[in-house]
RNA sequence: GUGAGUGUAGCUCAGUCGGUUAGAGCACCAGAUUGUGGUUCUGGGGGUCGCGGGUUCGAGUCCCGUCACUCACCCCA
């Protein structure tokens, strides 16, 4: 497990903030759905022969009774707006979430037993300028963030589209492509023979270049959708032109989620490599309904924190953060003025600054070293002589400047300095 | 779940053919200045060598097991 460190939490901050701000400009509300949830949501809305169902949930059995770690977000959503009654009062209803996430399954680059997402959920309509809103959102949080567009050359973030129809559109096409491939099924390699079985669309996704070879002139689902579902693909790319967004279409993205209709997307940084999608959404049309619900129209994506920030720290977009310290450290010079700086300590603080004192028992000369590694911009020093006079010094330590101030008037005088 | 790799100081790592008291750089602490930071110099502290067992006169080094982490596959954020 990975935990987060407060010499981090300045990056994680930054992500946070980026997408709590995208996320309202679009209208979005936060909402905290529950981490744990009964296991069978879990298996009646990403699918029993899912990935995530079948082997990946960290499950609690008590009794009859079986609960999981959330493996994803929209789900529990979902879950909460029909338990919130959004459906009969206010259908249309835009969410965003970000927290942990949980799949048990061996950690590696980019990928944690716990991780976090930032999502999206805009429930209530099937309108296709909501898919492409979704999408330009994702990738505009990228770009917020400093990484840039897709340069064509592998470099960059791609925008990778793609439409798996509707129920009747995918048995069609699933039937479709199983009589493709038996021809030459037995020329493919192990894997897929076995991925012909349960579910020959994954075989078109097979890296192996002899199963490639094969796969070649393979029927496309975007010929098999029907008049409604390609109007509906032809303008979430329209709207996604008039956003200015580049997008490609891709028909390998065959989300790995039962729940998904029509749109899918994903959003790549090809440099990462095998594990170069950040971001994955679509449509889930009938979601709603299957967990309860009337039948409402629903898009949205998310975005794993782990993989932006590897890509963010790969183009060196982190050096610069820093928590911001103490605004003043206050240095006592022997041991009988240790309650003195106590009581300083809360007169900053009373005024309005933030102040820290030497617990280590430190001679002077380390507590300004500590207070310049702590890049504490004043410290004030607690001196016998200044005590007697009911004063204390006050440096400014970027400047080298020190002065001699009351003690009453030193909260008002740091301020000054600090202002300044 | 499958395959491979790595575990030595806080961090990055070295450690010969198995041989005495396990090293370096950085970091940390102290002093050089008995009331003042960043540079410099000098000195210092710190390691059950992941853990357990085995071979051996002797194991950081070889063997077995185990745990953790990393990478890849599967799949995915």
């Amino acid at each position: 497990m990975r935990d987060v460190l407060p010499e981090q939490i300045p990056a994680w901050e930054r992500l946070e903030g980026t997408a709590r701000r995208l996320a309202h400009g679009c209208g979005y509300r936060e909402i905290r759905p529950a981490l744990l949830e009964e296991t069978r949501l879990f298996t009646r809305s990403v699918g029993e022969v899912t990935d995530i169902v079948q082997k990946e949930m960290f499950t609690l059995v008590r009794g009859d009774d079986s609960f999981s770690l959330r493996p994803e977000g929209t789900a529990g959503t979902v879950r909460a707006y029909l338990e919130a009654q959004y459906h009969k009062q206010a259908p249309f209803q835009k969410l965003y979430y970000i927290g942990p996430m949980f799949r048990y399954e061996r950690p590696q680059k980019g990928r944690e037993r716990m991780f976090t997402q930032f999502g999206v959920e805009c429930i209530g309509s099937t309108d296709p300028r909501l898919d492409a809103e979704a999408i330009d959102l994702a990738a505009g949080f990228f770009e917020a963030l400093g990484i840039p567009r897709a340069d064509g050359r592998g470099g960059g973030l791609e925008v990778r589209l793609n439409s798996m129809g509707d129920g009747a559109d995918r048995d069609r096409y699933r039937d479709a492509v199983r009589a493709f491939l038996l021809p030459t099924i037995a020329e493919h390699c192990e894997l897929c023979r076995s991925r012909f079985e349960k579910n020959p669309l994954r075989v078109l996704d097979c890296k192996n270049p002899r199963c490639q070879e094969l796969n070649a002139g393979a029927p496309r689902i975007l010929d098999f959708l029907s008049a409604e579902n390609r109007a509906h693909f032809d303008a979430v790319r329209a709207s996604l032109a008039d956003l200015g967004r580049d997008s490609r279409v891709d028909a390998g993205i065959v989300r790995g989620l039962d729940y998904y209709t029509r749109t899918v997307f994903e959003l790549h940084y090809p440099k990462l490599g095998a594990r170069s999608a950040l971001c994955g959404g679509g449509r889930y049309d009938h979601l709603v309904r299957d967990l309860g619900g009337p039948d409402l129209g629903a898009v949205g994506f998310a975005i794993g924190f782990t993989s932006t920030l590897l890509v963010l720290e790969e183009l060196g977009l982190l050096g610069e953060l820093a928590a911001k310290p103490a605004d003043v450290y206050v240095a006592a010079l022997d041991a009988a003025l240790a309650r003195e700086a106590l009581q300083v300590c809360a007169e900053l603080r009373r005024g309005g600054l933030s102040a820290v004192f030497d617990a280590e028992g430190r001679g002077l000369k380390s507590q300004f070293k500590q207070a310049d590694k702590g890049r504490h911009p004043l410290v004030v020093v607690l001196g016998p002589d200044e005590h007697a006079r009911g004063a204390v010094q006050l440096k400014h330590m970027a400047r080298g400047e020190q002065r001699e101030v009351p003690r009453g008037e030193l909260a008002a005088a740091a301020r000054a300095a600090l202002g300044s």
